[in-house]
RNA sequence: CGGGGUGUAGCUCAGCUUGGUAGAGCGUUUGGUUCGGGACCAAAAGGUCGCAGGUUCAAGUCCUGUCACCCCGACCA
C-alpha cells in the first residue's frame, strides 16, 4: 500500500476526547474515529487489525469444529419475552419499535435467536452436539461508555454456542473453546489469563473470564502465587480464618466518637486498629425489610456476593437514610449490632472477632468490647468481603495476588437456561424428548485492538504484535524527490516484496524524514526498511524491528530473504 | 442514573472576570529555501463562538433553558 494513496491523518496532539492509552493512540494512529459516545467508525488502517484479529478467530473456531452463520441485529421482542430476558435484561438493551408498531431489540447477544434456530432446525440427537458462531456487531447501551472501543455501545463480538446431549457432553464442548480459547489470545501475541466469573446476565453456572493483563485494566482479577487458581475478584473466594474466636475479656462499654462515621475517623479517635472494629451496611432486602451486612473494618464489602444471599436485593441497594433510621434508631455511620432487630449476615472474618468496635446506633456513640453470641445472637455466617492481597489462596496453595486485566473473552455453561423456557429439545436414542444443554462463548474482537495497544506501546506510539499488525513492514525511503537511486531502489522493493506475499506499506510521501519516522513508529508497523543515499552507497538497506533501539544493515540484494526471516523469527 | 467538568477553525487551546471589528500553535493549500528524527520564510483558505430564548444601542463574553461530549461511581465482550 502506498501511503501518498492512503488517507490517513496522523496526529501529533493528543484529542482531548481520549483519556486511556489505547483510546489516544488509536484516534492519533488513525485507527478510528468517533461518532457519538460510544460508536466509532474503524478507518482502513484500523479495520486491517480487525479483520487480522477475526482471522485467527474464525481460524481457531473453525479448527475447534465450530460452525460459521449469521443471525441478524435487529431481533423480534417475541424472542426476548419468551425467555425472560425482555424484563431481565434491563436498559442496556435497546428496543424501539417498527412502523407497525411491533417491538424489537438491537440485538446485544444471541441466545434467543440461536436457539430459535435450533429448535427448528434439529430433532434427533444424532445431530448433536453442534456449535454454531459469528462474527458481528453487538448493541448494548451502555451507562457510561468509555476508553474508546474498549467499552463501545456498538462493537463486534464473536459469539459462539453450543448445543448437547448432556452434561457431559456440554463439559466437552466448554472444554474445546476453552482451548481454542486459548490459541486465539496467544495467537494474537497477548499475555492473558482464564479466571473464574460470574455469569452475570447472561446466567448458568459454570464461567471463565479470558483477560488481558494490563494496568489500565477495568477488572481486578485475583490468582494464586502457587498453584492456577485465577478468579475475578467479584467471585473470589474469601476463607474464613483458621484461628478460632478468641474468648470475650472486655465490658461491653459505651463510648463518645462524635462526629466518627467512617472507620478511618473512629480507628483514630479510639486508637484502635481499623481490623478491630466492624461496618455494618443496612441494604434493601427486596420485601420490604432491610438486611445488615457486616464486615471487618478493613475489608470491603463484595456486592455480588452480598446479593446472591437469601433476603438481599439483586443488585445490590444502600438502604435508604430514612430506612437506616426506622430499622436501627439512628443514621449511616453510627449503626451496630447490639439490639439490632432485622436479619443479620457476618463475614467470617468479622464473625472471628473478639472485643471489637461497632457503632451504638445511637448519634455520636459507638460501643467497645462487643462480643458475638453474648452481646450480638442470630447472626448468620457468610463470604461476604472482597478478598485482599495476602489472603490465603482458596484453592489451598499459596497466598494471593490482585492485578488489573481487560475482559477479552468470557465462556459460560449455560444449561438449559434458554433451551427450557423456548423448547429446544431433541429425541434422544430411546425416542424420548430431551431438553438442550447449551454453553456460550464470547470474544471481543474490537476489544482485542484496544487490549493489544494497551498491552504494546511505547512513548512514540503503538508497537503491534506482529499476527494482528496492518502492515508487516513499512518501507521508508529518505528524500525520495532527490534521489533518483532511492525512488528505483524503493520501488522496485516495494514491486519485489509485494509480490513476495509480504505486506508492506510504503511511505512514498514527499515528507521530511523525521515526519516519516515518527509516523512509522505512531503507526507500530513491528518491521521498518529504510532506504536512503547514506547505505545505499554501500549497496545497503537499513532495518529495524519497532522494539528495538538501533538499526542494522544489510547488503540490498538480500532484501526478500533477509526479511523473511525477520517475519518468520 | 447520581456527582464533577467542557463546548470558540480539521486538532490542541487562549479570549469570558471588566460586553464594543473572533485569535494563536499544529494541520491544510500555493510559492520559495531546506532535507537522516515531527524545518524555515512568504502568502492563503478555513469559524452560524453547541443550540434556543432573554437582557442591552451592542453578547463568544451577562441571564434562563436545552443539547452534546468527557471524567468519577453501580453494569459488561
Amino acid at each position: 500500500m502506498r501511503l501518498s494513496r492512503y488517507p490517513i491523518n496522523t496526529m501529533k496532539e493528543t484529542p482531548a476526547e481520549a483519556e486511556v492509552l489505547s483510546h489516544q493512540l488509536m484516534l492519533r494512529a488513525g485507527l478510528i474515529r468517533r461518532l457519538a459516545a460510544g460508536l466509532y467508525s474503524w478507518l482502513p488502517l484500523g479495520l486491517r487489525v480487525l479483520q487480522k484479529v477475526e482471522r485467527i478467530v474464525r481460524e481457531e473456531m473453525n479448527r475447534a469444529g465450530a460452525l460459521e452463520l449469521v443471525m441478524p441485529v435487529v431481533q423480534p421482542a417475541e424472542l426476548w419475552q419468551e425467555s425472560g430476558r425482555w424484563s431481565e435484561y434491563g436498559p442496556e438493551l435497546l428496543r424501539f419499535k417498527d412502523r407497525h408498531e411491533r417491538d424489537f431489540v438491537l440485538g446485544p447477544t444471541h441466545e434467543e435467536v440461536v436457539t430459535d434456530i435450533v429448535r427448528r432446525e434439529l430433532q434427533s440427537y444424532r445431530q448433536l452436539p453442534v456449535n454454531f458462531y459469528q462474527i458481528q456487531t453487538k448493541f448494548r447501551d451502555e451507562v457510561r461508555p468509555r476508553f474508546g472501543v474498549m467499552r463501545a455501545r456498538e462493537f463486534i463480538m464473536k459469539d459462539a454456542y453450543s448445543f448437547h446431549l448432556d452434561a457431559a457432553s456440554l463439559q466437552a464442548g466448554y472444554r474445546a473453546m476453552y482451548d481454542a480459547y486459548t490459541r486465539i489470545f496467544t495467537r494474537t501475541g497477548l499475555t492473558f489469563r482464564a479466571v473464574r466469573a460470574d455469569s452475570g446476565a447472561i446466567g448458568g453456572d459454570v464461567s471463565q473470564e479470558f483477560h488481558v493483563l494490563a494496568d489500565s485494566g477495568e477488572d481486578a482479577i485475583v490468582f494464586s502465587d502457587a498453584d492456577d487458581y485465577a478468579a475475578n475478584l467479584e467471585v473470589a473466594v474469601a476463607l474464613p480464618p483458621s484461628q478460632p474466636r478468641p474468648a470475650a475479656r472486655e465490658p461491653l462499654r459505651k463510648v463518645a466518637t462524635p462526629g466518627a462515621r467512617t472507620i478511618a475517623e473512629l480507628a483514630r479517635q479510639l486508637q484502635v486498629e481499623p481490623a478491630r472494629c466492624v461496618k455494618t451496611l443496612i441494604v434493601d432486602g427486596g420485601d420490604g425489610e432491610v438486611v445488615a451486612l457486616v464486615v471487618r473494618g478493613d475489608h470491603e464489602l463484595n456486592a455480588l456476593k452480598a446479593q446472591k444471599l437469601p433476603g438481599v436485593a439483586a443488585p445490590l441497594t444502600l438502604a435508604s437514610a430514612a430506612q437506616v433510621q426506622q430499622a436501627t434508631g439512628t443514621e449511616p455511620g453510627y449503626v451496630g449490632l447490639v439490639g439490632l432487630k432485622c436479619r443479620i449476615y457476618a463475614d467470617h472474618s468479622a464473625l472471628a472477632l473478639a472485643d471489637f468496635v461497632c457503632g451504638a446506633n445511637e448519634k455520636d456513640q459507638h460501643l467497645t468490647g462487643v462480643n458475638w453470641e453474648r452481646d450480638v445472637q442470630g447472626a448468620t455466617a457468610a463470604d461476604l468481603r472482597k478478598v485482599v492481597e495476602g489472603d490465603p489462596s482458596p484453592s489451598g496453595k499459596g497466598v494471593l495476588k490482585i492485578a488489573r486485566g481487560i475482559e477479552v473473552g468470557h465462556i459460560f455453561q449455560l444449561g438449559d437456561k434458554y433451551s427450557r423456557p423456548m423448547k429446544a429439545a431433541v429425541l434422544d436414542e430411546a425416542g424420548r424428548e430431551v431438553t438442550l444443554l447449551m454453553g456460550c462463548y464470547g470474544i471481543g474482537v474490537t476489544r482485542i485492538v484496544a487490549a493489544a495497544i494497551e498491552q504494546n506501546h511505547d512513548e512514540r506510539g503503538i508497537i503491534w504484535p506482529q499476527p494482528i499488525a496492518p502492515f508487516q513492514v513499512i518501507l521508508v525511503p529518505l528524500n525520495l524527490h532527490k534521489s533518483a537511486r532511492v525512488r528505483e531502489v524503493s520501488e522496485r522493493l516495494y514491486e519485489e516484496l509485494t509480490a513476495a506475499g509480504i505486506e508492506v506499506l510504503y511511505d512514498d510521501r514527499d515528507a521530511r524524514p523525521g515526519v516519516k519516522f515518527a509516523d512509522a513508529e505512531l503507526l507500530g508497523v513491528p518491521h521498518r526498511l529504510v532506504v536512503g543515499e547514506r547505505s545505499l552507497e554501500a549497496g545497503k538497506l537499513e532495518y529495524r524491528h519497532r522494539r528495538d533501539s538501533a538499526s542494522i544493515e544489510f547488503p540490498a540484494a538480500d532484501a526478500r530473504d533477509f526479511l523473511r526471516q525477520r517475519l518468520a523469527g
